[in-house]
DNA sequence: TGCGACTGATTGAATGATCAGTCAATAGAC
DNA sequence: GTCTATTGACTGATCATTCAATCAGTCGCA
């Protein structure tokens, strides 16, 4: 298996393969290469997009693009794949050290409706470009969004086993949950000029507890309502 | 310069113009051709699919296409107004006869559901190709998805009025619903070997109007759902 | 009924523009 | 000097769109 001694393409995110050797270059340069492509596919769409106007927004020339990336799809992936890995980095570490499972849960919905705030252009670039890979990639995309499903559904099924959650549909409840940190995204145009983050958070946050919580899980998401206005350990850290 | 004496071109869908006069033949040819643009732009996408592949599919010339359509965004624009159409019709088609505001707002998420599932293909393309058209073409499309919403904030003001829904935010619980029927299409690919329609409809409907009711609401939904299973008229016809 | 304009629908080859991807040449580090 | 990163002009393929040519009716008139 040394059939290829000299200039091994190395893999890297979603197997992408790069000639260039120097991983560190190869991180810079293609962290320089999806900003700019991410800009550009959200605002004019991926087709509409070409090589040279993601080079010349990245300060590189359009040959060099070639080197970090065998094709243009290539680039689409790495853009997709950053965003989804935000969502698996960013979410877990916002529950860290909370114990009540309401707490969790509350917490998990607030922290994945906030990454698809900060990341709105990838969010809603991943509905409508995801169709534009290969099958295999396609596949790996939805694999990834079923393991960011799975932050969820954890959270849920521990309510539910403490009987906090009535017993729904798992499938169903994860993906109102998620289409409602989605449609921030998808529906920004219309909230935008209607409400704050916050505002938003609270209300679908509100109905869906209410929806999907027993009696005695509605008493503790009430309690931790109380507990987050008015917290016992004042907030130490800007 | 005889200017547009012989050779107007008629205004009709969205403002797109053909150069044939006769109003049926117009009709009939364009829905060949937006039969078949949704067909290849939906497994294809939008940028994927060329003239040529619409005119084949749809039995005609590349030419000819021409003759109907000033360009190829002229066909997407064809395309999403067909499906959004289809809302506008059904939805209200639904309800016609029920009086009890709970059944007139559960049978309209119902019938949301079931148009969108109706129309699977479009509802996705939709998301994924809306960006491709020229702003003004996009803002008619986003007007004319607020009137399909509206077609539910009726039947939500109507409950609240009568004490039946909850004071939350309308904006919000309107796009909770509206994203309930869209990820039917959405997420297809994960519903479909897991609920059918019909379970997907129920327990949707469930959690979200265990979440948006009021205690006297609850019962009249409780009475709506008895009803409907064992129906006081018999259904007559199959 | 039969025949020759005329009208408008239809065809598909030709055109021209646009890029994705390549590669020979250059720059710059060590 | 060697070796790697970088440049940007170039190529070949792919379409959207056009248009000259054909075809199928239809009407007027004998």
């Amino acid at each position: 298996m040394t059939n290829e001694v000299a200039h091994r393409p190395i893999d890297l995110d979603g197997g992408v393969s790069s000639l260039v050797d120097d991983p560190l270059l190869v991180q810079r340069r293609r962290s320089q290469i999806v900003a700019a492509a991410t800009e550009l596919f959200s605002t004019q769409g991926f087709y509409k997009t070409t090589i040279k106007d993601i080079a010349k927004l990245a300060g590189i020339s359009s040959g060099l693009v070639y080197q970090y990336v065998r094709e243009k799809e290539d680039v689409l992936l790495l853009v997709l794949l950053d965003v989804i890995d935000a969502y698996a980095r960013e979410i877990p570490k916002s529950i860290v050290g909370i114990a009540d499972p309401i707490g969790r849960l509350v917490t998990t919905i607030d922290a994945y409706c906030r990454v698809i705030d900060r990341h709105r252009a990838g969010a809603v670039l991943a509905y409508r470009s995801t169709k534009s890979l290969s099958p295999p990639r396609r596949q790996l995309i939805q694999q990834k969004e079923l393991e960011t499903n799975a932050l969820l559904a954890v959270e849920l099924k521990a309510c539910m086993r403490a009987g906090l959650v009535r017993k729904v549909n798992m499938d169903v409840l994860v993906y109102h949950i998620v289409m409602i940190a989605h449609a921030w995204a998808l529906k920004s145009w219309v909230f935008k000029s209607r409400l704050s983050l916050e505002a938003y958070i609270r209300e679908s946050t509100d109905i869906v507890m209410v929806g999907a919580l027993t009696p005695s899980g509605a008493k503790r998401y009430a309690a931790w309502l109380r507990r987050k206005k008015q917290p016992v350990t004042p907030p130490a850290q800007m």
